[in-house]
DNA sequence: TATTGTTATACTCTATAACTATA
DNA sequence: TATAGTTATAGAGTATAACAATA
């Protein structure tokens, strides 16, 4: 097979992981009252290490309007708190709770149980991550994440 | 790192991966009047092989209802043509037109675009082809496709 | 003027359930 | 009864644009 045809058949396959993957954790998520997208944002905010909601979009890849949508349900669901920054007020900083603490680990819990993966040995895990890693790296940075 | 960090970084930026591909190729597939999703399902038909909207169900991972959302974007763009099975005349038969060879063409060009993978090496991408390929196949593949 | 967050809106994707026509 | 396709509907995700408050 030639390079084009590796290429289609890498970016076809990887798309059908991500899909299984992310219908697998649907469930999960739905179990802890969350959205998968709502989890993945309770997952990029680090409790120790509160970011404003401009750069938690960033992280997401995706637009700002979003981040509130999540952060409500978030809020609502009493695991985030919004602060506004007292040195720009314009700025409102994420804090998770303690509730969202316990919830967070919950959700990492679930990400991790990557059975999807137990086909490989830790050697091949090991690469996998490695190349994945210099896909997301180093190919075309400037086109992750939104426009 | 450990395993389960690493499985976690692997998905995560597969994840990543994926969604910035389908972002870039969206832009492309709406130049030729397609969604992503219509796009895939034109790249699944092969126009020497017409099969019936259950099998392409199966192929996309999605439930019959969407593939008729689909194949009627599609059918009413002149790219593809329902025929009732002769056979059984509960089935229909998706058969790509010519506009429809030359449409599906340009979307696999799209799709072979992979500037994301330019980064690696025809060793490495050969690599990462093999285990995305037992991860997707070996892993857990009772999980992949809809309920 | 530029930026943060919000709101309103719209489009895409996808699943479920009920329907029909065939088998 | 069971299956193929359709229709209607709903939920989730995400982008755009306009807006208020703040810088």
């Amino acid at each position: 097979m030639d390079r084009v045809g590796l290429a289609v058949d890498v970016v076809r396959r990887m798309a059908h992981v991500t899909a299984a993957l992310r219908h697998r954790q649907g469930s999960a998520f739905a179990e802890l009252g969350l959205t998968p997208a709502a989890a993945r944002a309770l997952r990029e905010l680090d409790p120790d290490h509160p970011l404003p909601a401009r750069d938690l979009a960033g992280q997401l890849g995706c637009d700002r309007s979003n981040v509130t949508v999540l952060v409500d349900k978030l809020e609502q669901a009493g695991l985030v708190e919004r602060r506004t920054d007292p040195t720009d007020r314009r700025q409102k900083t994420l804090v998770v709770t303690g509730e969202g603490r316990v919830v967070r680990a919950r959700v990492i819990e679930v990400m991790s149980d990557s059975r999807l993966l137990s086909g490989l040995s830790d050697e091949e895990l090991s690469t996998l991550r490695d190349l994945v890693w210099k896909v997301s790296d180093g190919g075309c940075p400037e086109s992750l994440g939104p426009e």
